[in-house]
DNA sequence: AATTAGATTTGGAATCGTTCTAAATATATT
DNA sequence: AATATATTTAGAACGATTCCAAATCTAATT
């Protein structure tokens, strides 16, 4: 674990935003300001395959970062685009019921309108 | 409609498989050689947003298109990445209750062994 | 049938996100 | 201290996708 990457891991842990590797970088550059593009990169790659965070990906868009806590998956708002986290318990062994025992894992994406969003819809 | 996005159509709708736009792209020019990548391109958007067919996205893969069907997911292979549909039934229900009841639509990924890896797995 | 207007296609350049490469640097081992 | 190994840096390269301007097609109008 260098200096960059403990910065990394660091930035992803201390945000509930769920940050693109550009996002990333930037925000790396403020503490470290020499850090090079393609170690943020190396980094996260380096701290997935350590399962330290998490890769997500939305259809059309960059892929996000995000720390390991619980397992959980993710809401995207259909309006403003949005990302929070959401646990839906249970969520395997119902797939595994309906489809046969063999899910190693799953990705949800779930698509809603924020309380923002909803709100404003409304009027 | 034109030819090529007609062309384009035929090829999503008349395989099992999830082409990425490349590979539409290679099947398109064998009938039309002279059909341009970027015509492709903008055939796969025009299709998407008149739904009739769908854009699907793994993290960390290209995208891939799909005929719309009915109302399905997919499985991924986590040793030999092939690609199959799913119906879980209830779904969305499922997610509503444990959730709320804002749910407009959702992506699900489930990530399994197919029976042949599966097979290859227990010898 | 010729003219025009609007949409689409073509091919190539441009862009974006990501990975690769080679040299420099840091870390750990003898 | 010398060596070996891993990591970082910076920039080039790459793959996927979009953008652009010119050419082509389509449909409506004369």
């Amino acid at each position: 674990m260098t200096k960059q990457r403990a910065l990394i891991l660091q930035i992803v842990q201390s945000t509930h935003e769920h940050l693109t590797a550009e996002q990333i970088f930037l925000e790396a550059r403020k503490k470290m300001p020499t850090i090079a593009l393609a170690t943020v990169y190396n980094s996260l790659n380096y701290l997935c395959e350590n399962h330290m965070i998490e890769k997500i990906g939305f259809t059309g868009q960059t892929d996000r970062y995000d720390k390991m806590l619980v397992r959980h998956d993710h809401k995207l708002c259909e309006k403003c685009g949005a990302i929070s986290d959401v646990i839906i318990d249970g969520l395997k062994e119902y797939i595994e019921e309906k489809n046969g025992s063999d899910v190693l894992s799953y990705d949800l994406t779930v698509h809603h309108l924020c309380p923002t969003c909803r709100a404003a819809a409304k009027s």
